[in-house]
DNA sequence: AATGAATGAGGCTTCATTCAT
DNA sequence: AATGAATGAAGCCTCATTCAT
């Protein structure tokens, strides 16, 4: 019975995820969840709340997984830069649709979700920097004067450009390709 | 006269870069070049032919650039990655909007043109990933044992990203970023 | 049980005389009403249904008691005058809403239903111009030279009129509204 | 050529009178002007533009006249109650849809714009009540012991009505109908 | 070269209504 | 008796595009 409303939501996210925000129609998700237009109306009170309820399930709960990692005093900094690169390229694995359409598209949301998922996206980067500060503290060669926030921004870009290639029948599987990445910043 | 033109061109590049492709309409553009709606089609047959005229100018080129240098026989792998990130970067610094576009949004483009900037991006990142392998040939210990496409795609997420984050008036310059990043995978 | 039944017709009656028939949709009151909006249909066959339960408790009932006063042979015109302001205010005190709604919404009756309702409008100022006509035939003086259809349709405007500005929690009471009316028309 | 933005007044006009604003869909509009749907939107940002604009002809100028009767120095109360019945009817006559519009559709246009319209309604009673005032004042018997603001509701509510009977091929010119208004309230 | 007029297609949304439970 | 699910029709509006001038 809330069965179309899972659908709607598992085919919200691949078409928005391929098509762009605006070039997926309310139409065409209808479609292909075999349900009329309006009926999704039911479910959702406009076409946003979709791409709202589809990054609500992913995108909050992430950061409370990262800030526990971040803050946890008892790892060192590289530890959690291993832990953190696991964890945000599984999750690209396992909900890569849904992390490209919040990269992507959630300069679509109105005034106030922007708001406050342009604020998680800051969050985010932020607890990664903290990440970064603690290694750079931890061992002074490493990074070495380099600004911690260039560094910051290219390890995330390193993991969220993989929306873009990551490939789940790919011959790696996702952990080896974030021990890689580890290994890339990390020799 | 042709001032009309570039005005479309410049003034398309900020809104879709900003908003995206669909989310850019021709009245926009119009209001903000002073001119009317369908003054536009003096200029252009469509809106993609402005999507498209406003790629042509930066994408082809750069491929051409990045080309001469990934098969350049008297440089060294090392100092082709330390010239692309430079590059790369620079472009990047220049063109943001455009590079921004043409890395989300030229999915909008019908299926002709999708189909030949899409095998732009496969030539760009084949050409990084022949740098990445030559380096990886003169320098068995540097990359060693890493899958040469994630090295590559790791390397373009890092310099792509930028166009999230990229700030004119930060307070390292492009050139510094570049080099700092060369650093991060290179030390 | 039968509360649903009339708590939708006094929600409807408020909605409707407030923002119009079109303008107040089902799921409005609903939930209102705190019951959903498919019950609706539990007590009335359509929308229209509630439109014409609601003028039916009133607009029916007020021309009978019109016509017996207009009829009565014992009565002098201006008592009758008297008497009908009296009336005729009195259920816009009590019925404001209905009256309202009966005057300015049941042109969306459907066509049958329409008809009947412009009946009894129109009979209502039959009833009214009876009166009048009493009047000018008892006393030559009142209303002299002046068209029957005119005056009736002048302190019919006089009375209708206070759905829009009488305020139960005015200084007057609506019997001495109605006493003044009389005395503007009848002095 | 703006032929066009005329005829949708005019059509307007007609139809929003006779069905009210909501059941007036631009469709049947656009229709009966002979023109698409979206030309509409050529001459009007949306459908409330248009009730704007045609109320915009009529009512604001209406007030301007009325002020400058209420407010002649040089004339008597009851002067000025003859011009003002004479001048509110003439003005029913010719913008008899307009007016109607405006005293039955003005509650659904948007917040700033209803109170702009909701003011005028209630200067407009103001500077009726004034002159009602004035007799009072002048004329100790006029009127006497009544309320000035029931007085004046029941003179509007007597001349408004007239939007719903007056009939422009009807035996009696408007002006002869205001005559008789005056005498009745004023014999 | 430039534009105002016009439009068809399609987008999002509302709504009254039906139906199975 | 009551309701959640579902829908077709219609409503307003946007948009890219065409065309005559």
């Amino acid at each position: 019975m809330t069965d179309s409303y899972s659908k709607i939501i598992e085919i919200a996210s691949q078409l928005m995820s391929k098509n762009g925000y605006h070039a997926t129609s309310l139409q065409m998700i209808a479609d292909k969840v075999e349900i009329s237009k309006s009926s999704i109306f039911h479910y959702f009170i406009n076409k946003e709340a979709i791409l709202l309820a589809l990054l609500k399930t992913t995108i909050p709960p992430a950061i409370t997984v990262l800030s526990e990692l971040a803050n946890n005093k008892d790892l060192s900094g590289h530890e959690k830069l291993k832990r953190f690169l696991q964890f945000h390229m599984r999750l690209l694995a396992k909900k890569g649709n849904i992390l490209h359409i919040y990269l992507s598209e959630s300069k679509h949301l109105e005034k106030r979700n922007k708001k406050k998922y342009m604020e998680i996206k800051r969050e985010y980067t932020r607890l990664v920097k903290q990440i970064i500060a603690q290694i750079q503290q931890e061992n002074p060669n490493k990074f070495k004067g380099l600004n911690t926030t260039i560094v910051t921004n290219s390890i995330l870009g390193m993991c969220n450009w993989g929306v873009e290639w990551y490939n789940k029948k790919g011959e790696l599987t996702i952990d080896e390709i974030a021990d890689q990445m580890y290994l890339i910043v990390y020799n």
